[in-house]
DNA sequence: ACATTTACATGATGACAATCATATTTAAAT
DNA sequence: ATTTAAATATGATTGTCATCATGTAAATGT
């Protein structure tokens, strides 16, 4: 059944809203296309008229959800605070994907390669901008060296099995970067 | 045809070496049992006299790759300088398992999981050795949030087709690691 | 209203992978 | 030497998945 322009443009909205979360949830191999499309709502079939593959679903999920990606208006500590917190560890499917998926988009095609590289230019700038010396050569190596910390550590806490050791490098993460920066 | 004793543990090293690389370069999905097989000179069948399950295999690698994973005789800033080199990043089969499997063992069994960790006890332990400070609380701090930040760097420049940013991210994560250790 | 387009559903198709069953060959044990 | 046990090979088996072919019904344009 056809539906409307207005529904198909939601349709479309929903599909990519839910990849998201299911692709930061459970990595990209491990969600099928069907799994997608049921969760939004439909069935198998009509994927291919929204998406030409699912590495064109990848890509533009990839697009979609490092676009929203941003740290509200809080100060830079704020946000490294609630990046660097148990919370944030333990919901990888509404947390952030450059966490949740960076890694894998090494095994994707070039267009998600490219959507990487575009939100990562965007986030760096964000951070660059909420530094205290914004604009300074400092703040740059700042923004990237701290980010590349939260990341990670982001990354190896989800890793492993032993709560202590994670809380712990989330903590001592937090704390280096509150050290080093401004 | 059965082999001789040594052989069989022979074959089994020859196993997890090949393993090891193959995860790294295409991550733990994208390589089948019989690829690494056949990597390691054999044929499907007898994988499963050596490991009970793919699972297993993956536990097991890392186990064995991470216990080999280690910093030579240089100083920490040398370790530093080349793992946030574009050699290391260009070549993950033979690069450091944790940049290459860590944000993958998220989706794998808990004994992997438990591997990880007892691999990031040891290389933060590595580091925190390997500081002029060490034994300081200021040590284990940036024993970590240096750690992580090499970890995040090389996952984040391995996920972006822009050369000139990848680099940047490399190179800044280095200057920031140094300016702020020791 | 009618014709046409099109969004989605249903149901193949073909490929590939993990695991297992059985056969073969040879190292060890006696 | 002969027997036995084990390591690997060969060849199912079973399930899953991406993609495609075709059907259907509703929305849009005339």
């Amino acid at each position: 059944m056809k539906v409307s322009r207005e529904q198909m443009a939601e349709n479309r909205r929903r599909i990519l809203d839910v990849a998201s979360r299911l692709f930061k949830d459970k990595g990209f191999d491990a969600v099928s296309v069907a799994e997608v499309m049921k969760a939004a709502g439909m069935t198998h079939g009509g994927f291919y008229g929204h998406f030409t593959s699912k590495d064109d679903l990848v890509a533009q999920t990839l697009a979609h959800a490092l676009a929203a990606d941003s740290f509200g208006d809080g100060e830079f500590s704020g946000f490294v605070r609630s990046y660097l917190a148990p919370r944030h560890r333990d919901n990888p499917g509404s947390g952030c994907p450059t966490a949740g998926l960076a890694a894998a988009i090494r095994h994707q095609t070039p267009a998600a390669k490219a959507a990487m590289a575009e939100g990562l230019r965007t986030q760096i700038a964000r951070i660059e901008h909420a530094l205290p010396d914004q604009g300074s050569a400092d703040a740059r190596r700042a923004a990237i060296g701290s980010w590349a910390a939260m990341v990670g550590a982001v990354i190896l806490a989800r890793s492993i099995d032993d709560p202590e050791l994670s809380n712990e490098v989330l903590e001592q993460t937090r704390a280096w970067i509150d050290a080093n920066v401004g």
